[in-house]
DNA sequence: CACGGGTGAATGAGGACA
DNA sequence: TGTCCTCATTCACCCGTG
């Protein structure tokens, strides 16, 4: 008599009764563990089957279970829940459960991994070689602008009488290469290359010492808080002894330590300078516009440096 | 009539009526024992409904119960929670209380052995105090015992014409300063000082060179995979040179590279070295009944270095 | 689509304390 | 006495797989 013909456009919903819930009589959305339920006697079963129900039922199990009063007897819902024929052994078991649960991380880790684009893999692999090309190997190169001799031992003791003037021309020197070597970098990208001469020089303006810090960071040694440029090595004090200001390095030296305890690799070092010759700055507040939002939509372009 | 269609911006509050108790009328704040009531008659209710009333109402049940006057009368309070539908069934008995109790009790326990205990935190501080005094400092006293002055200097062209013995010497005394320190450091601790002299020696012997590389780690370099002890630096070369094996020491860099790549902390250092003092190992295999396990009942012991 | 597991906001017990 | 808190439980939705 419930269900009548009242319509051909009977969709399987509606008119094969109302699926109500065999447990509570509340709406039931499909098969269970084997018996039609509703989400919560769904949920409250595969929680409660396994552990031992605490309180027993005051009425000795007489208690109605219904969609109102279900959630007053565990006890009766779950002999109810046995009653209907729900069955225990669907629930996965543990080890089923750790056996999906590793496979699922297995699969997202992946699927992380291949979400690259061919677009992106092509990218990176232009950053990095352009990176690899002129910024990796620019700190071997240090030894050639008439370092003091004293650059040559890392540990040497405090030399405050030492002049100046060498230790300045060599810094002056070796920060002339390197920005040299950034724009080679950016040069080399084709992304880079395409944009105005106007609006190149705009962006390595804004970015050239950010990025030279990023790749700096690379013969950073977080043991010794030195920097490690083939056989020289540079300590704080050298740049104190220059006449950098302390306030200053500590900030620098702390980027340093902060970053290098990340722990990344050349490609991670490429992409961030890319990011911060693309990030917008004081120097350049068009920056947003020229980043390749084809290749990274949502990147946040965070300041790196600038705090 | 209450509820009409006076808006369809009806957020499901204050719609609804303002939801008063229905036993004083003050602001409900849900179901409470199977009625709609405020928190005032829902700790009332719970506190009076099991033990009997003293003094009964003296107008014979005809008290307004209101929010303004429901102190006044608990009898006629009472009554009205009852009358109301509160059921005393719902209150929890005292066998299911003591089961909640003894749950979270149990789950408590759980929480707090995630905990560091007291007992736990005091061996932390006597193994990190025994490390600070002992092994923390050994490294800068190398330069005391005659080392070849190349090892001043980071970089240097490899010397295979050096005479080796220097070296040797050097590095022989800087063995035996390591192991002696390490053999303080064990000493320090009173956990392992109140052993038998023989299984003192033989925890030692199965462990020394376990834990001079774990300390040794912390000296270690990512950067340059060098080690900086004070003024010197050794080399992979340096140990070639006075006649390790390759094969071995590729496997006690790659050791020290994955060590520090935990970027562990000086206590984290302290607990692997002792660790390693009463981990079972060859030398040894009586060293697991002597790990404290009623510190760390369920450490697993792992081999370090060994594979 | 059907049916496993997982999540997170809402719910309603008791409890601490003014 | 009543306010505000903690915390276990619930269940409407969601995601992934066969």
């Amino acid at each position: 008599m419930t269900a009548t013909l009242t319509l051909e456009t009977m969709t399987s919903e509606e008119e094969y009764g109302p699926r109500n819930c065999v447990v509570c009589g509340d709406r039931a959305t499909g098969y269970h563990f084997h018996a039609l339920t509703c989400e919560g006697c769904k949920g409250f079963f595969r929680r409660t089957v396994s552990k031992t129900i605490g309180p027993i039922c005051p009425f000795a199990g007489r208690c109605e279970v219904s969609k109102a009063q279900r959630r007053h007897c565990p006890a009766c819902r779950l002999q109810k829940c046995l009653n209907v024929g729900m069955r225990k052994d669907m629930i996965l078991s543990a080890e089923a459960l750790a056996l999906r649960r590793a496979r699922q991380a297995r699969r997202r880790a992946q699927k992380a991994s291949l979400q690259l684009s061919q677009q992106q893999k092509e990218l990176i692999q232009t950053l990095l070689g352009a990176h690899t090309r002129h910024v990796g190997p620019m700190f071997d190169q240090f030894v050639q602008f008439r370092p003091p001799a004293y650059l040559f031992s890392h540990h040497r003791p405090f030399q405050p009488l030492a002049p100046v003037l060498p230790l300045l021309t060599h810094f002056a020197d070796i920060n002339t290469f390197m920005v040299q070597q950034i724009i080679k970098f950016t040069k080399d990208l084709p992304l880079f290359r395409s944009l105005t001469m106007e609006d190149q020089i705009s962006l390595l303006k804004g970015a050239a010492v950010e990025i030279l810090h990023i790749s700096l960071n690379t013969t950073f040694c977080l043991q010794t808080q030195n920097f490690f440029c083939g056989p020289l090595c540079y300590k704080m004090e050298d740049a104190v002894h220059v006449g950098f200001q302390y306030e200053f390095l500590e900030l620098i030296i702390h980027f340093h330590k902060t970053l290098k305890r990340l722990q990344l690799q050349e490609p991670e070092y490429a992409l961030m300078a890319a990011m911060a010759l693309f990030s917008p700055g004081e120097n350049h507040p068009r920056a947003e516009e020229l980043w390749p939002h084809h290749l990274y939509p949502n990147s946040q372009l965070p300041p790196l440096i600038h705090p």
